[in-house]
DNA sequence: TCCGTAATTATGCAAGCGTATAATTAGCTG
DNA sequence: CAGCTAATTATACGCTTGCATAATTACGGA
């Protein structure tokens, strides 16, 4: 009578991702609240008590599927390391370039943004993972910007601070790209990105 | 032995608006988790059932206090209409520094937003508010814009993109503001907004 | 002043939540 | 092939939630 339900064990990595991935998915289809334990076990394949066994609260999944999500989204912006062109000027007009295009600006990834950032401000752990995300992709924009301006013989003075404009530009394009997606015809705001940048820096970007 | 509580009856509208700022205040305080019926109820100093009284479900509440909050945030970063200064340069550069500076930059908006920004590509109604809300902002930006670039003797060709671009910054940063109000030293982005839109536009505008 | 009404309180319920804990079993180890 | 271990399922508890409904009472109009 005891029908148990069979299972196979996986390795640890495995499982937790796939929660994370169910998780990911849930809240991009109906929201936080959607994102119930029962809910992201039976989407995962798994039994709820699981998520316990992987993850010592429900809160510490939920950053850990935000920090998947935003690294992957840094990750996409940079593209494969592979297809970035030598040259630092180009290689930072590419980079703009993804970071307001398909797939980056996909509907769901800002909907998860959204989702996560009401967390921000309340939850210590998310706050810390969306600083280190938020900062990694800083560091790296600048690190590029700075090679841009030192490849014109520039001085580099002023890298932060146009870092931070410039995530912000690339953040609200990227929001806004994700939001309305009507709003704009396609490759509109790749070319506003640019050419924005282009002020910014007064570098002459290409538009690859 | 019957101590039922005592009560006044206000008016519909006093009550309304009450358990609408005790909505946004909890949200704020607490995350969209912390605004319960009870809690609610609580804070404007009512009986959970009354909320029923005047809201057919919660849902309905919150979105009412969503539209509340967002017409009043576009507002606020205009500023009080009168202390705009005259000159079309110093005027945006006073809209710009607002629009990045405490209260625009205040924890509870930009948490709200989070949460309405969620619902946006779900919702059409939200959708819909949305649009128009940014499109609200960005024209008065545009406007702006295209005034200061005139005054200077210079084309208004390039207005909307540079609108759209200066509005993605401004949301930016002011997200980030919002977010992670510790990473940055006070003034610190309304000086960084302002150098950016001076890039932006290759026009002087005064740090106020 | 009294009465009707709707604004307000009081009570309760059913569902869903996160989590704790015990029981099972798959799969490696010897 | 026997036994151990930890990965996995199963069960259940206590709490909170939103909402419905019944009981009261404030207060303006006759």
């Amino acid at each position: 009578m005891s029908a148990r339900r069979p299972f196979q064990r996986v390795g640890e990595e495995t499982r937790r991702s796939a929660l994370i991935e169910a998780t990911l998915d849930l809240i991009a289809e109906g929201g936080p609240q959607a994102a119930t334990v029962r809910a992201i076990a039976t989407r995962a394949g798994v039994t709820p008590g699981l998520i316990r066994h992987y993850f010592a609260t429900k809160e510490e999944l939920v950053a850990a599927a935000h920090e998947t999500l935003m690294t992957g989204l840094t990750e996409a912006s940079m593209g494969s390391a592979d297809a970035l062109p030598d040259d630092p000027v180009a290689r930072l007009s590419v980079f703009i370039g993804n970071a307001v295009s398909p797939p980056v600006t996909d509907p769901r990834a800002v909907a998860l943004w959204a989702a996560s950032m009401q967390l921000v401000p309340r939850d210590a752990a998310m706050r810390a993972v969306h600083l280190s995300t938020y900062l990694g992709f800083r560091d790296r924009l600048e690190a590029m910007i700075a090679d841009a301006l030192r490849s014109a013989g520039r001085d580099t003075d002023e890298s932060r601070s146009l870092a931070i404009a410039g995530n912000a530009l690339l953040d609200g394009l990227w929001v806004e790209a994700g939001a309305l997606p009507d709003q704009f015809a396609p490759g509109e705001l790749r070319s506003i990105a640019i050419k924005a940048f282009s002020r910014l820096l007064s570098l002459d970007l290409p538009e690859v």
